[in-house]
DNA sequence: ATCGTAAAGGTCAGAAAAAGTCAAAGATAC
DNA sequence: GTATCTTTGACTTTTTCTGACCTTTACGAT
């Protein structure tokens, strides 16, 4: 397991820990994980995004944090907002990712996230050429979301 | 014996070993058999297709894998049957009509065979030139029936 | 008030680490 | 001999890690 994955699940078990809001120092993390500091913004910004369901708020200067909190929101609520913004095209990453929160705020079974992940892989959709997949992936999403409300 | 069937029957016994589940690296592999990366590729789509009853899943980047798993043998043994009948190509009467004897014989529940019919219906395909919509669509089918409990 | 400095955190681009793709060359089977 | 299956390698894409440089804030000293 990579350092930032490391990184990651550390801040997981903190936020169960602080029950949703947690407040730490970029380079006490990075010490303590024997980082660069940069790292930790890497770490925000691929695994506590907004996409993933997370607020990260910072403030610089002396006794400058870094504020994460895990947002909640209702499942009708948040499932038509996730199909209002998927625009027309959606890459897998994103895919993934979408569907992961989705779960994480129980909006989603695991089941179903995992049937939504399946009909959305590049297996899936080999066959469809590159420049269309990513539209029709948006499509089959939206579809099946449509579907589970 | 080639190398390809000698990785495949490597993968196999590990397989086996770890109980169905396994996650290993591309380029150690290919080191171990002194071959090149690229022919683990050919190994897994040739070896441990879907077809197969396998799911292969993988990360690029700093500590990336590629994970295999088996599909458990009773589920194997009746979605191999319903893959097999399907081929390479599916059109929408029938996915649905396949899906429906799925929660008929008891092998799937309604609403995982409702997001499948929606993943596949002609709204989710629109975009998909007509001539691989009935691939792709099989494509999907298999995929989500691997995947889905 | 103002300025200087130290203490945070932010940005960005490049290097490195994996895995994926594809087509061409080589084997094998019929 | 031809068709299909294997093997290889050059090139691509994705993800992670690092470091140099930038911006913001707090706190004193003048």
């Amino acid at each position: 397991m990579g350092i930032t994955d490391m990184i990651a699940s550390f801040i997981h078990d903190a936020l169960e820990e602080a029950d949703g809001v947690l407040e730490l120092q970029r380079s006490d993390l990075a010490q303590r994980f024997n980082c660069v500091p940069s790292q930790i913004n890497y770490v925000m910004s691929t695994r506590f995004s907004p996409e993933r369901g997370y607020i990260v708020e910072s403030r610089r200067g002396g006794g400058g944090y870094i504020r994460i909190s895990r947002v909640q929101v209702d499942r009708e609520t948040l499932l038509m907002h996730v199909i209002n913004a998927i625009g027309s095209a959606l890459d897998e990453t994103s895919a993934r990712a979408i569907a992961q929160n989705l779960v994480n705020s129980g909006a989603l079974d695991g089941n179903t996230a995992r049937l939504l992940t399946a009909a959305t892989s590049h297996r899936a959709l080999q066959q469809v050429s590159p420049a269309l997949r990513d539209t029709v992936r948006a499509d089959i999403f939206k579809q099946v979301l449509l579907y589970a409300v």
